[in-house]
DNA sequence: AAACTAAATTATGAATTCATAATGCTGTCA
DNA sequence: TGACAGCATTATGAATTCATAATTTAGTTT
């Protein structure tokens, strides 16, 4: 249950890569750093008012993890999210979320499940007051104290790593009345269902609301992916320097990838 | 097919934090770091003969692995398996595998099936001559073969990361022939269903095959830390400074954690 | 004017330096 | 003799410096 509680804690001391890694994958899911962009390291340690060294070193980190790409002697490029990775990501995170259904409906304990069900009616009141943010937050600790109550670090850890890759904040902003209240619908079933400590239907039900979760994202992002495709058909745009263009495939294609793992 | 053509394959060229990364790797994998130990920086600096600066951007790495702990201001130990930890990934590492033969059944081409196919009858006949280097090596590369027959790269990244930190050599050394028989019939088994393209059994079989993997791993891991308990509990202990020594639990405890996500 | 070449500039990778925190050591005092 | 305080040493985190690779710019040639 750390997380529902972590929220009103007291913010922990972070070294000052450690920060960085964090500051940076948030300018990136923001999008102000977009998409194919070079990272602009020299601007990036005024900004932060720090030397290369630690800049540097949490670059090494966000690449191994895949957010980044680092080519040998030209620098670092943002590598956002493709529509392929996200069709690929899906089997593998309907996987895990089914086996912490599974294993958290065997583990929770009363306790944690009483939280769970305060925070979730605490998330339907700021529902029906169509306050988006504060539900969010509640939303996704609900996930996660869920997938805590397995008490298994390292599932926690594997599905940690693929969500935070996938599910960032600009996808959670626009998301139809419709499927909002769907999305209620599917919380209270899984709330149902984990009460029931009834496993296999629990593992059924996150799949699928991850599976719309999922489809929202990827409808997204290959709108996102297609605006790109016209701009860069357009023999005349102008490179502006502050919304700079993805290099054209061919030109990627030619360059040295680094190793990604 | 990429990893079976890779053993024979000349060794690309890596950046020097890339390097060190898979060098410290080796290290604590070999138990030369072994393991509650600290890292000595100045030494691994002399050794590979290269400045801090990328020693530490590779720790930074690992650390993000979870193959260290950082300690602000007091260095990074080597962050050992634990049985906790192990008996963890087992259901995780079977939920990806037993999904990688599924997709892999759907997925893969005759081409692909036939090189394993190759492979497996290779590895066989190591096994006849009792040649345990070879067979490990193409026992290593089916597996990987098959995961990328997946064609799923998140699919593929994810289970690297948990086979990577769970598998390793020195488990592999000893295995009775008993044993390693069985394993040789279950690796019959995996290319049987493979080719019947028979996704359900598959997972299955990959998933039991798996277990058996990882019970070897645990037991041998429990009784290392028996042994390291019982050095622990000896008083007059001299501590050589070639095989520090855990330090004990209580101190462990009381000292603070680097963020381990 | 377009294309190529060479110098100048800039960015990158890595070593070195520097400030500070942690550890070890020595001497003092109970 | 043993515990503690204060100094010396060492290790760590981060900035700076330096060598080299990449890129841009200017100049030259056709």
């Amino acid at each position: 249950m750390t997380l529902l509680a972590e929220a009103s804690q007291t913010i922990v001391r972070r070294s000052l890569h450690g920060e960085l890694v964090e500051r940076l994958r948030a300018l990136i899911t923001v999008g102000e750093l977009a998409n194919g962009q070079k990272v602009p390291e020299r601007e990036l340690c005024q900004r932060f008012g720090v030397s290369r060294t630690p800049l540097r070193e949490a670059l090494k980190v966000l690449a191994s993890e895949g957010v980044v790409t680092l080519r040998p002697n030209r620098g670092a490029v943002v590598n956002g999210l493709t529509a392929q990775e996200l069709t690929q990501a899906f089997p593998v995170m309907g996987a895990l979320e089914a086996l912490a259904g599974e294993i958290a409906c065997r583990m929770i304990t009363d306790g944690e499940l009483a939280k769970i069900r305060a925070a979730h009616e605490t998330m339907v009141s700021h529902w029906r007051r169509g306050e988006l943010q504060p539900y969010f937050s509640l939303n996704r600790a609900i996930h996660e104290a869920i997938l805590e109550a397995t008490h298994n670090d390292v599932l926690i850890a594997a599905y940690r790593n693929l969500s935070r890759r996938i599910m960032s904040a600009r996808y959670m902003a626009n998301k139809s009345a419709k499927r909002w209240a769907q999305a209620v619908r599917e919380h209270e079933a899984i709330l149902a269902a984990l009460e029931r400590r009834d496993g296999k239907s629990l593992a059924k039900i996150l799949k699928s609301h991850l599976a719309n979760k999922l489809e929202a994202v990827k409808s997204r992002l290959e709108a996102e992916e297609q605006a790109q495709a016209r701009i860069e058909r357009l023999p005349s745009a102008a490179p502006s320097s502050d919304a700079p263009r993805r290099r054209p495939a061919a030109a990627r294609a030619a360059a040295p990838r680094a190793a990604r793992r």
